[in-house]
DNA sequence: CGTTCGATGCACT
DNA sequence: GTGCATCGAACGT
């Protein structure tokens, strides 16, 4: 039985959170501090799983355990967005490291990165998908799923910010404010996958998706 | 099961 | 004007 002390996402047979419950405690709230961003980013990418992600709207708060991610460094990287060097709307990648890179993905879905690594050096991990924890009646909201099983509220990037209520308002945003951070939390979580990120052309001989190995939540089958 | 395809906005060249 | 770090419905086996 999964006890508040040690929640679980897809990891131990019947080992799931109750949905509904404060993942945000006052007075004890822990956020990642900006160094966990200023890694090389695989091993952020990697480390994130089984994070928290949290977005606080007035008093709504929703939340989900990190099951998927994807990451995306550098110039030399063709299916990065500083592929082509600065530009205006991939600026947020060359920032300092623990802000939020949110762009417009086929002119209806917005995906939500965090960045990594020392400013100037363009890297990011995008959230493909999440284990949601709280706020689950405002995500169904938010999806128009009223009926639909937890599993597929956050599952794939532009679900995840449909769910979380994630907007461009939302890009370069400081991870380590108050409305959207990600918190210091160890969530037991099952083996970890690797493969090639999805939906990209080009760039697609690394390997830089990352998942947690039989999770429901987890995108493309 | 599988694959195809339309929706839809805008940054970028 | 082109091309997306997508999603889900609609088709074909």
């Amino acid at each position: 039985s999964a006890g508040r002390d040690s929640p679980s996402a897809c990891g131990r047979a019947g080992a799931h959170a109750p949905a509904g419950r404060h993942a945000v405690t006052a007075g004890a709230r822990r956020v990642l501090p900006r160094r966990f961003y200023d890694r090389p980013t695989l091993l952020v990418a990697r480390q994130l799983l089984g994070k928290v992600l949290v977005h606080r709207r007035g008093r709504t708060v929703t939340s989900g355990v990190i099951v998927e991610v994807e990451a995306y460094i550098g110039e030399s990287d063709p299916a990065c967005h500083a592929a082509p060097g600065p530009t205006r709307r991939n600026r947020p990648l060359y920032g300092p490291p623990g802000f939020s890179y949110v762009y417009l993905n086929y002119g209806m879905h917005h995906l939500v990165n965090v960045v990594t690594e020392a400013e100037g050096e363009p890297a990011a991990v995008l959230i493909r998908a999440l284990e949601p924890l709280d706020g689950t009646a405002t995500m169904r909201r938010r999806r128009g799923l009223e009926e639909a099983t937890v599993d597929r509220l956050c599952r794939g990037p532009g679900n995840v910010t449909k769910a979380m209520g994630i907007s461009l308002t939302h890009n370069e945003t400081d991870l380590l404010g108050d409305r959207l951070y990600v918190e210091d939390r160890r969530i037991a979580i099952g083996r970890i996958g690797w493969s090639t990120r999805i939906g990209i052309s080009v760039g697609t001989d690394r390997r830089w998706r990352a998942y947690v190995v039989g999770c429901s939540s987890v995108s493309g089958r």
